[in-house]
DNA sequence: TTATTTTCATACCGATCGGTACATAACTAG
DNA sequence: CTAGTTATGTACCGATCGGTATGAAAATAA
């Protein structure tokens, strides 16, 4: 059984020169051309080793989640409602403000992707998120300290608006700092002391 | 001075119908086919009626504007603070979640049209969204009931975070019911009784 | 060496993009 | 009527889109 002509390229840092241009210029705003440029191969090649330009992009979106985004999954984790909160909104400032990672989120970013050929990575993330939110819920679910009287579906809602607003907010070009302000703002408002 | 071949076609209707195009699919994700189409004109006659596709937009933006977005100028001009704030993030639910406009916010969906050529329209979503924070800010800072030790500049960001947000579950496709209770929520901890 | 397998590089595919040239149709001024 | 002006419909422009056919290059197995 012959080996065959080895890759000349490390398919994990092609796929994370792939996941920066989406996450930067989204899915729709990257060509084929864009992305064989910045990840240094061929068109051929890139079919070969991620398939479709949408499966590369599902491989992106995998890497971004268990990547930059596993700050959510791990939130829920923490002992208290305020604790979880507080991770998953001030992990949505750092994600998106993040001085070398482009500006935003790639799954808001993905949302507003509404041409006709993206509705498959469209639908992509909207799983995602739809996942996000059911985890948050159970969290707050299962909670003992949440504030009597609180709906833990509406809350949990409410903190991912949030998240979604510092994400629109960081992609409209907001610095960190006053994003940072946005947060703690909203941390004091919704949980008071 | 001969008056030439009348028009076929109201520009007036025609806009609107660009306007609802560029709402539901963004500017990357609409066409010039698709605009003819909605629009039931050919390419040179919306050449020759609105310029090209990019100026074709700022004008559906203006509309936008001083359209379904004029609640955002009008609620400045309520008695109170909290009478502002509540009509800013009421009014932005009903905007994205009208029954018979597209989901989400033009604005909104704007900024997140990250291709190279869409950056020009995106500049003026920028610009507009620029010019909506700073009347809100003075408008806080002119305020007289403005709960003490609030930043009238931090507010006024989290206000419009809070409705960047909206429009995200909006393009997300959650309803207008859920969304209304997150707005409600919202208001309850961001203006406490 | 020779055979086999896999990757690489070039060149190309049909389709669509935004925009336009050109001829014709429909109107008004005289 | 004729002349002048504007709009319409068709057909087309070069450029780019995502994706691929093809053949040479580089490795292993014998």
């Amino acid at each position: 059984m012959p080996g065959g002509r080895p890759r000349a390229f490390d398919p994990d840092v092609a796929l994370d020169r792939a996941l920066e241009l989406f996450w930067r210029q989204g899915y729709e705003g990257t060509s084929l051309s864009d992305l064989t440029a910045a990840m240094g191969i061929n068109k051929p090649s890139l079919y070969a080793a991620f398939g479709t330009k949408e499966q590369l992009f599902a491989k992106a979106l995998d890497r971004y989640v268990s990547g930059p985004g596993a700050f959510a999954r791990e939130a829920l984790a923490a002992a208290t409602v305020r604790e979880v909160v507080e991770r998953l909104i001030h992990g949505a400032v750092e994600l998106t403000t993040g001085p070398r990672t482009p500006p935003g989120c790639l799954n808001v970013n993905t949302v507003h992707a509404c041409g006709a050929d993206a509705a498959p990575v469209r639908e992509l993330a909207l799983a995602c998120r739809m996942a996000g939110e059911v985890a948050l819920r159970r969290r707050l679910e299962q909670a003992l300290d949440l504030p009597p009287g609180q709906d833990p579906a509406t809350l949990a809602r409410l903190v991912h608006t949030i998240t979604d607003g510092i994400a629109v907010q960081a992609a409209a070009g907001r610095t960190r700092k006053e994003i940072r302000e946005v947060a703690d703002l909203a941390l004091r408002a919704l949980l008071p002391a």
